[in-house]
DNA sequence: GTCTATAAAGTGATAGAC
DNA sequence: GTCTATCACTTTATAGAC
């Protein structure tokens, strides 16, 4: 095998497992399998972490971080907020149906956040991230349609995390399209029902009721 | 250790099992864990059961099949819909709050059986118990409310478990109460907004709009 | 029937040749 | 640096004493 630094090593091996979990979940990434899908020797994978442990915090750590600017930030084009939401759902419940084994891992890696000691705390900064991102674009999208919210936009955000968790985990279980699609109907119409006009101009304060 | 027959042997073992992969996750539920916690020798394990495999795919089915009747089993007294609909959610975050493992392992077996070949479809049937448990659920609901639903009651029982889904993974991760209260809240206002009341007697055929 | 002892295979990690 | 060979340990599963 030709020589290569050692980080591109360690993240040659950080895709890699990632590629085994998605195909064959988290139980199935031990070493060897991941150096096997890598075309490298076990001893390399050692050379490269200090312990399978070491490389497990790692890829969740990277994983969970990417992962969150990455789903949310498909701002559509549409005349009213209802449509705005309804498409960026659409967007999102998209790239589920591309790429099922993606999300899955996402559920998965959490799970193993949760039970593994040192890093019960990442799912938790996990959602805070979700939660950061879909609020800066329920911000924008706000100001793009010429709205603002009638709960503090967290909330919503939280609301638009909720459902579609919901509606991916229903949906890796039964694959249900058409039920799918019904979901993000009624959380478009929910959410948008969130919305207030903002008046024309003048004193917007009012129009944002704080808790 | 005194005798028992194989059929108690079993339901101590899937007991056992339960509690290991409760406090400590799926992975954590080898034969060795699980005899222990049961108080049995390790031959045992397999005097009950063929193999760990057979174990595992006994246990899924066993759990998944009754949490769905157990869980959303709670019907509130209420005056209207709303409260009816927001005292469910209630006693259903109530339960997750008061044994979060339990939760936890449902979502873990899901992962587990997605990816074991020949349990990959036991996760859409259970939802397909969860939906109905919801959907007898809330129209006994709104029988005793007197209402009925704009839209087909199976696609609301779906936002249902969308929407407790959503709710226990984020609180799973975060912990957080408050916010889980207000998405309960809001959970409730846009569900209730989907019943119709039902005229007082006569033809009731029209306020059920069906797809 | 229930145990102890052990087999057979897989795991993370490392020593040591090159 | 990168490999092969191997260690120490854990896993599921079974043989055989009682």
């Amino acid at each position: 095998m030709a020589r290569m630094s050692a980080s591109d090593r360690r993240t040659a091996l950080l895709d890699a497992a990632l590629t085994v979990i998605a195909e064959r979940g988290v139980s199935a990434a031990t070493t060897r399998a991941i150096v096997a899908e890598a075309g490298m020797s076990l001893a390399s994978f050692h050379y490269a972490f200090r312990s399978r442990d070491e490389m497990m915090r790692e890829l969740i750590t990277l994983v969970l971080a990417n992962q969150s600017t990455a789903v949310f930030a498909i701002l559509e084009e549409a005349a009213d907020v209802r449509g705005a939401i309804r498409g960026g759902l659409q967007a999102f419940f998209d790239t589920v149906r591309a790429d099922p084994g993606r999300e899955q891992v996402m559920f998965e890696l959490m799970q193993f956040a949760l039970r593994t000691p040192g890093l019960e705390d990442l799912p938790a900064e996990q959602y805070r991230a979700y939660h950061d991102a879909v609020t800066e674009l329920l911000e924008a999208g706000g100001r793009s349609t010429g709205v603002t919210w009638s709960i503090p936009v967290r909330d919503v955000a939280r609301l638009v995390v909720t459902m579609t968790d919901g509606l991916t985990l229903a949906w890796l279980a039964d694959r249900d399209d058409d039920a799918a699609a019904r979901v993000l109907d009624f959380a478009a119409d929910s959410l948008s029902a969130l919305a207030v006009a903002i008046p024309a101009e003048s004193d917007t304060k009012r129009a944002h009721v704080d808790h």
